[in-house]
DNA sequence: GTCTATAGAATGATAGAC
DNA sequence: GTCTATCATTCTATAGAC
C-alpha cells in the first residue's frame, strides 16, 4: 500500500510523486536568487517568500544561512563526481576516435552538462563566490585541474600512436581546456542576460576545428 | 606662493601635498572592501569606519551606494583607457621583435600593469560583479575582445613577414590571450588569498614558451 | 564638508504554540 | 515541520547645526 493510497484515503490532499521536499526547493530556490544577486544580496526573507514558506521554517533545514552555501557546493561537487567517464568508455574513445573527433564528442558532453539550467546556477553562485570564499576558490581550481590532467591524459595517449604533434601535452591541455573554459563562461554571462548566444556557440566551434587542425598538423 | 605656505602663515595645519582628497579615500577603501566581500556585502559603515569619516559625510561625495560602484567602473575604464601603445610603439614591436619576444614584451607589460594593487581590486570588484551587473559584465566583454583584436592585429602582421604559422590569426590570439588571461584570474585569487603562486607564475612563462614554439613551427 | 541625531526599513535568527 | 510573534542589529539615507 502506497502513502498517497493511505493518504486519500484519510482525506488528505493526494500528495504528487517525487515533489521536491522543502529542504530541495529551498536549496534551488537560493541558488537561483544568489546566482541573480550574490549570497550577501539575497535575504532569508527573499528566498522563503520565494518557496512559500515563512523564515523561521527554513531553520527547520538549514542550521543558518551560511549552510545553504555549503549546500550549494555540496551539490556542485556531487554533480562533478557523477559525470566521471568510466576508466573503459575513456579507453574506448582514445582508441576508436581521431583527435578531432574526440574534441568534438567531448564537447557535445561539455555542452549537454551545461545544459541544466541548475547546474549554471550552481556553478554562477560558485564563480562570484570564488573571489571571497576559500571554499568556492578550492572547488574551482580543483575542477579546473582535473579537466587540464584529464585532456593531458588523452593528449599524450594520442601522442603515442603519433596522431597529434609531440609537444607538450600539459601545456596543449591547458590551452584547449582555457580558452574553452574563457568562451564558456562568456556564454553563460550572455544566456543569464538573455543576450545573443551565438556569435560565442560559433567561435567555440569554430575553436574545436582550429585546435584540431593546430595539433595534428 | 604656495597654499601650504599660506596655510602655515595663517596657523592652519599643513596639508602635505598630494594627500589624496576625502572622495579618492572613500573610492579606494570602498574597491579594496568590495573586492573582498563583494558590493552586497559592504555597507557604508565599513567603508567611512575604514576612511574615519561618518556615514553622513560619504554622501558628500557620492549619490548613493551604487554611484560608488560607477565610479570604480569609471576608474577602471580610465586605467586600461591610459595602458593603450601608441601606433608607433606597436609599429615598432611588430617590426623589431620576433614573435617570442614579442610575447615576452607583451607578457612583462601585462604583468606591470597587474602588479599594481589597487588595478588588482579594481578588477576584483568587476570580475564579482560581471555576473549581476551589466555594465560590469560590458566592461570585461570589452576588454577581453580589444585585447584579443590587437593580438590578432599582432600575428597577422607577423603571419604577412612568414614568422608564425599561417593559420586563423583571430582563433591563435584567442587562444593565446584566452590562456593567460584565466592563468591571471588563478594569479589575483591565490594571491589575494595570500596563497603560493610560484606555481602559476611558472605555468604562465612556460605557456609563452610553448605558444611561441607552437606559432612558429 | 564635517558632524550629531534620527528616521524608517530590512536583516539573521529565536521562542514557543500547534 | 509549520506557523505567529518578536528581538536585537544593521542598513541606506536625510535633516540640520556648525
Amino acid at each position: 500500500m502506497t502513502k498517497n493510497a493511505a493518504a486519500r484515503r484519510a482525506g488528505r490532499p493526494r500528495q504528487l510523486p517525487n515533489l521536491p521536499p522543502t529542504r530541495e526547493k529551498i536549496l534551488l530556490a537560493a541558488a537561483d536568487l544568489f546566482s541573480r544577486d550574490g549570497f550577501t544580496g539575497v535575504s532569508i526573507r527573499d528566498i522563503t517568500r520565494t518557496v512559500g514558506i515563512k523564515e523561521s521554517s527554513l531553520y527547520n533545514h538549514f542550521e543558518n544561512k551560511e549552510a545553504l552555501l555549503d549546500a550549494i557546493f555540496d551539490r556542485m561537487e556531487s554533480e562533478f563526481a557523477a559525470r566521471a567517464l568510466t576508466e573503459e568508455s575513456l579507453r574506448f574513445r582514445i582508441d576508436q576516435l581521431t583527435p578531432e573527433q574526440f574534441m568534438r564528442a567531448s564537447f557535445r558532453r561539455f555542452m549537454a552538462f551545461w545544459s541544466d539550467p541548475v547546474r549554471v546556477r550552481l556553478w554562477f553562485v560558485i564563480s562570484m563566490e570564488q573571489y571571497r570564499n576559500a571554499r568556492a576558490a578550492r572547488l574551482v581550481l580543483h575542477e579546473t585541474r582535473r579537466v587540464v590532467d584529464l585532456v593531458a591524459f588523452v593528449f599524450r595517449e594520442m601522442q603515442k600512436k603519433k596522431e597529434i604533434v609531440p609537444l607538450n601535452a600539459h601545456a596543449l591541455a591547458e590551452t584547449y581546456a582555457g580558452t574553452l573554459r574563457g568562451m564558456q563562461t562568456e556564454f553563460a554571462i550572455l544566456k543569464s542576460a538573455g543576450m545573443q548566444t551565438r556569435g560565442v556557440q560559433r567561435r567555440m566551434n569554430a575553436f574545436i576545428s582550429f585546435f584540431a587542425a593546430l595539433v595534428t598538423a
